[in-house]
DNA sequence: GGACACGTTGCGCCCAGTGCAACGGCTGCC
DNA sequence: GGCAGCCGTTGCACTGGGCGCAACGTGTCC
């Protein structure tokens, strides 16, 4: 729409693939190098990007806080984090929440798994959405043409043999999910770890969150996982209530 | 210096306070209505800002995202993980590395505590410049007159009875921490926390980070904290023996 | 059903963003 | 040690794009 924020948000982001100098940050997005330090100088006022002493541009720690801040005000996160608390305290496993916006799956919470062994994720990181059991309960609400168009743009990454590889078989997954009401994910994502999932409602009945147990193999094998369903499921109907029964300011 | 994109950044921060509808994000920042509109669409059109259904604006995604590869940009966090990790394997406290950016202590990893009681934090968050351990070490290191700079810019929050109150107790704690080579929290920020940081230096001895062990006084108190300063001051040299010993490329 | 509130759109003005070119500091090469 | 090349910086003139205004449309509340 405008032109100068259109350009500066690309040279921010950009500048995601590693520093970059003046000049190669004006060529990434092809505009004079003038133009392209007005630019630079304007974010990095506001701390969104940083010079390095060897002149180099970075992105900048303002995008923390903004992150973080980000994360605060996403409030299923607030009711939710008590009792995703009480499930980890219970089952003792890695637990997830994740939420979906404009055709990403995000991890906006996570509880370590008192296990040694735990499995590499972070909040903030995006869940792949061909293989996660938060993707697949997230995609299963979208409105059946969505949910085409959703799976017919993806791309399906080989992450391991047991990985969805086509829009006809991740649709079906979907609606297995809707069916059931969770969602698994057999070694699908990680050669190494399942995980189950399940949807958090929202007051309209839509789905807004799900939330997750992970566990690699060798700690709890798939059968001990979806015993674990009924659990997460308490989990999630309780976050839903008291979600759903606030009223939105 | 770009007024658009500077508005545009303006309107980003100010929507760190919560959703905000067009007329009021416009209001914030005191431009027309339809001013603000097109810089909230080219900021939707990149994902950093979302619009709920309700037809509200708040901080999109893509901030996590970035936030995300802004982390990883930061080098000596790579070097620092597996050493940072061994150290709380041993000590089994929670453990912080954290770095100084344009007059921000921002934390960038951390490594949970293996006991119960366990403090807030979160990467990303910024540490209080007048009591964290990790500020003070971060803060020690600047150039004199900076120093007196940046303590006299500060305000001097009473976050408990023990904070630091004035510029002048402040350079004086400084002036200490570079003498001794670390840094202690005495229940400075949260009445029931105490932390002892040290430096992590670059190729050049100039600070580039400080790492800490922090622990609630009910599970350790300050004299078991400061007998593992030793712990702390060898995992700090490995890094910066690590990072040091690298190329910048 | 009228009045209001709020998001959206078309338009014309003019200022602010743009590209150019010249400058200057730094590096390294002969 | 001087010259050449590289790269960040700055001043300037042009014009295109961002701006505020006002009219429109839609949904909501008395």
């Amino acid at each position: 729409m405008t032109q100068t924020v259109d350009r500066a948000l690309v040279i921010l982001a950009s500048l995601a693939e590693g520093p970059a100098s003046l000049e190669q940050a004006a060529n990434r997005i092809g505009v004079h190098k003038s133009t392209a330090m007005r630019l630079l100088r304007t974010l990095e006022e506001h701390g969104f990007v940083h010079r390095q002493p060897d002149y180099r541009y970075r992105l900048g720690g303002r995008l923390f806080s903004l992150a973080q801040l980000a994360l605060e005000s996403i409030d299923v996160r607030v009711v939710a984090a008590p009792h995703l608390a009480a499930l980890n305290e219970r089952c003792g496993h890695t637990v997830h929440l994740a939420v979906y916006e404009d055709g990403e799956v995000t991890y906006v919470d996570k509880l370590e798994s008192r296990y040694p062994v735990r499995m590499y994720s972070r909040i903030g990181k995006r869940a792949a959405l061909t293989a996660s059991a938060v993707a697949k309960v997230l995609l299963a609400d979208l409105p059946e043409a969505r949910r085409r168009e959703v799976a017919e743009a993806l791309e399906f990454p080989a992450y391991t043999v047991r990985s969805i590889r086509t829009p006809e078989a991740l649709l079906e997954e979907l609606a297995q999910v809707r069916d059931q009401g969770w969602a698994v994910d057999r070694s699908e994502y990680e050669e190494t770890v399942n995980c189950v999932a399940v949807p958090i409602r929202g007051i309209d009945g839509r789905v807004i969150a799900a939330c997750s147990i992970s566990t690699p193999t060798v700690v709890a094998p798939i059968g001990t996982l979806r015993r674990l369903v009924p659990q997460l499921l308490d989990t999630a109907e309780a976050v839903s209530l008291e979600y759903g029964g606030r009223t939105r300011s």
